[in-house]
DNA sequence: GCGTGTATAAAACACTTGTTTGAATCGTTC
DNA sequence: GAACGATTCAAACAAGTGTTTTATACACGC
C-alpha cells in the first residue's frame, strides 16, 4: 500500500548491511533482507554486475521479485549494500595482515602470495567476497573506485614495503610497483583467464591444495626475480653473482636502459 | 522479398571473411558487408560479445539494422566471423615468431614478451584483434575453445620449448607450465586489471614506450624467476648458488615441497 | 520494358531486463 | 476484534535487446 521510496533503502545499505540483527520485528523479515544480501553476493560474483538478473537473485533467495526494490530501492544499491557487506568481511584479513609484520620481508611475500591464493580458490561460504572483488577488477563499476582506495591499495603498500625492503633503496619507486604488477599478475591469472587455463591443461585441479601449490611457486619465481632487481641495481656486488657472471649483469642491465629485446 | 536463411551466411562466414574482393557485384554491396565486419570487430572488441549491440554495430557501420541479419544470419555467427578475420592477421605473427627460432632461449623469451606486450598495447586499426583475443579469455564464448587451440596454444608451445631449454630436463612437465602462467600472468595484468592499475598509478601512461619498459622488467624478472626454478631442481651446483647459499636454497626447496609458506 | 535476384530501409515482433503497481498477508497495538 | 504499519505477492509496465517481416530501390539478362 504505502511504497517507501527512500526509507527502507536508506536504513537498509547504511545500518543493517553492517549490522547483521535488527531485531525489531519478527524473525522472518530480517531473514529475507539477508538471504537477498547473501544471493546477490553469489549471483554477482559469479556472472557480474550486469550479467546478473534480480530475478535470478530473488530465485535463490526464494524471495519475490519486488522484495530487491521494497529492500534496497534498486539493483545498483542492492550492489553497493553487497559490496559495503564484503567490505566488512575483509577485516579479518587484515588483522592476519598485520601479524605478518614482524617476519622478515621474504616470508612476508610468501606469506602474502599464500593468502590471496587461498583467497582466490576459496569456493566457501563468504568467499564470494574476493570472487567480486576481482570481478570488480575486469568490469568495473562506480563501486571501483571505492574499493581500490579502501581495499586494495593498503594491500598493495604491504607488498610494497616488503619489496622495498628486499630490493633496498636504489631501485627506484616505478620499479617497485612494476614488480606488485608481476607478482600480482601472477596470482590473477589463475581467477582472470581460468577458462584459457582449463582449455590448456584440462588435467588440472583448482582446489585449496591446488593454491597452496601454486603459491609456493610464484613466491619462489618472484623472489627471484626480486632478487635480480636488487643485484641490477646495486652496482657493488653484494652478492656472488657479479664476481661470477658480470657480462651476464652487463647485457642486461643493457638492454633494459635501452629498454627492449636483444 | 526473399529471406537468405542460410545462403548468405555460409559464403559469408567461409569465403568473404578471407577473401576481401568477391567483385561479383558492384562495389557498394561489399563495402557494407565489410563495415559491417570492421565495426563488429571494433565494437565486439570494446564491449564484448554480450554487451556489444547490433544496433551500435550497424550505426557505425552506417548501415541498417536488419543487415547484419541479412549478411550474417545472426549476431553470433557475425562473431564467428570477426573471429575468422581475426584469426587470418594472426598469419603475420606467425612468421615473426618462426624467425626467433634460431634465437637462444632467453632471447626468445624477451622476444616473445616484448612482442606479447606490444600487441596488447597496440591501438591502431587491427588491433581490435588482440584484444578481441583478450577479451575471450575473461568472457567465454563458444568461440574460446576453437580460439586456444589454433591461436593460443601454439604460442604457449613456443614458450614451452624456450624455457625447458632454460631450466633443463630435471624440471617437471608441470612446473613448467606455471612458469608459463607466470610469464602470461605478469603480461595479461596490464590487459585485464587495466582500471584496477590506472587508479592505482594515476600518472602511468600506457602507449608503446611503456609496453617496450614493461616487456624489458617482465623479461628481467621471469628470466632470473626461471634460473632459480633450474637450479632448485639441479641437484649439481651447475652455478654459484648453491656453493655459495646452500642454506637458502635447501629453505627454498623445503617450503616447496611441503608447499607452504614461511 | 520486364521480370528476377540482390541489397537496403523502416517498422514491427518476441523476448528479457529492471522496475512499479495495487492488493493480500502477517504481526503488533490499542 | 479493529486498526495500523510492515512485508510479501502476482501482475503489469516501460525500456532495451535480437530478430523478422514487409516493402522498396537497384542492377542485370531477356
Amino acid at each position: 500500500m504505502t511504497p517507501p521510496a527512500t526509507n527502507p533503502l536508506a536504513r537498509g545499505v547504511t545500518s543493517a548491511a553492517m549490522a547483521p540483527e535488527p531485531t525489531n520485528a519478527a524473525a522472518t523479515p530480517v531473514a529475507t533482507r539477508e538471504r537477498l544480501l547473501e544471493a546477490a553476493g553469489e549471483v554477482f560474483a559469479s556472472r557480474g554486475f550486469h550479467d546478473a538478473t534480480v530475478r535470478e537473485i530473488c530465485a535463490r533467495a526464494e524471495a519475490n521479485i519486488a522484495s530487491v526494490n521494497y529492500h534496497f530501492g534498486d539493483k545498483a544499491q542492492l550492489y553497493s549494500a553487497v559490496f559495503q557487506f564484503c567490505k566488512s568481511l575483509t577485516k579479518s584479513d587484515d588483522v592476519q595482515m598485520s601479524q605478518m609484520t614482524s617476519l622478515p620481508a621474504v616470508d612476508r611475500v610468501r606469506g602474502f602470495v599464500a593468502w590471496y591464493m587461498t583467497m582466490l580458490f576459496d569456493t566457501s561460504r563468504p568467499a564470494w567476497a574476493w570472487q567480486l572483488f576481482a570481478r570488480e577488477m575486469v568490469d568495473p563499476t562506480p563501486a571501483l573506485d571505492h574499493m581500490v582506495e579502501t581495499v586494495i591499495r593498503p594491500r598493495m603498500h604491504f607488498l610494497q614495503d616488503a619489496i622495498r625492503e628486499i630490493v633496498g633503496p636504489n631501485v627506484p619507486d616505478e620499479r617497485v610497483n612494476n614488480c606488485i604488477g608481476s607478482i600480482m599478475g601472477q596470482c590473477l591469472l589463475y581467477k582472470h583467464s581460468l577458462p584459457v587455463v582449463t582449455r590448456l591443461y584440462p588435467d588440472m585441479k583448482f582446489d585449496s591444495a591446488q593454491a597452496v601449490h601454486l603459491a609456493s611457486h610464484i613466491a619462489d619465481f618472484s623472489l627471484a626475480g626480486l632478487e635480480a632487481i636488487r643485484d641490477q641495481f646495486n652496482s657493488k656486488p653484494r652478492s656472488w653473482r657479479e664476481r661470477l657472471c658480470p657480462k651476464e649483469r652487463a647485457k642486461r642491465i643493457d638492454s633494459s636502459r635501452k629498454g627492449g629485446k636483444s
